[in-house]
DNA sequence: GTTTAAACCGAGTATTTAAGTTGGTATTTG
DNA sequence: CAAATACCAACTTAAATACTCGGTTTAAAC
């Protein structure tokens, strides 16, 4: 699994999209505007998302994209499939080159803890997120305790 | 969150390191060689990872690293924030830009699933990681290399 | 006390990826 | 037709990744 900056703009994109939608296509010039996202690489982005199915695109004056199918069907792990390559880890592919065993053994592990990511990101789809999520902000202001959640947690588990 | 290669790289070396560990400090360049890692990137990662207090170095000739606290404190998410910077995605950071909404709104709810990813990756710690995925494998685990982890994960009747 | 195995350190580099740019073509609306 | 939009491909820049090189400590072993 991978999660880097390009899948944040997919994701984020396609949260603008569920967003706005219901009135009729949004353009990519929108989310541009809206994200501060470049037009040209939201083009890229698209691409592939329309690639996966994920959004469906409308031509001419007063088209745009719209959600290839229902918010509720779409999971994060989807967005971030179709723009970031799911890159194979392992080396060892199969039971080849195993004769260490050490190896391979970690390989599992990490193929194990990626399936988890993957069956977590699965499980969280659009329409969901923006129903939690929509709870809690007014006029945006949001506490900066954020910050300090993600930044040095020192023990995670130990509490 | 981020979760790049060089995490993975991080992950992997841990996972090596706890399964490893215990009979002495582990050097680099057995981790180098189990896990095709070259040395000099192994050096900067654990630079890192030496700097969270997640491992522990014994300099000269018998020496390596020891994880810097016993397996079940340290979780993946610990060992992801040691190498992988956390960038902060949102622009508007605090309430200058947010005047519009919908976009704020979107950084809103990246900045919550963010969360759930890290709470989530802060959920899993090494030494659960080690026995949960003990039991899968079967034909990648070698005779010799077994013994300690057959202890720590109960039994071998897997295969 | 010399040698040696290791951690530690910092600068440099090649490759890849991300992100944006440019300059289009294809479709559809009006 | 003109305009707005999706669509497309090649190029460019900037940054991150992954690795290299050449060291310096430190401490154990001889």
């Amino acid at each position: 699994m991978r999660l880097s900056t390009k899948g944040r703009y997919a994701v984020t994109a396609m949260l603008d999209l569920t967003l706005q939608g219901g009135d009729g296509p949004v353009t990519l010039a929108e989310i541009s505007e809206t994200q501060g996202i470049s037009l040209s690489y939201l083009e890229q982005l698209f691409a592939c998302l329309r690639g996966k199915q994920l959004v469906r695109g409308v031509r001419g004056p007063g088209g745009g994209y719209y959600l290839g199918r229902p918010a509720e069907e779409i999971s994060i792990a989807d967005i971030i499939c179709a723009v970031d390559e799911w890159v194979e880890f392992t080396r060892c592919g199969g039971k080849r080159d195993c004769k260490d065993g050490k190896r391979c053994l970690t390989h599992n592990l990490w193929d194990e803890l990626s399936s988890e990511i993957f069956n977590f990101l699965s499980s969280i789809n659009l329409a969901e997120l923006v129903e939690r999520g929509g709870l809690k902000e007014e006029g945006c202001i949001r506490e900066d305790n954020k910050d300090d959640l993600v930044a040095s947690r020192g023990t995670t588990r130990a509490a």
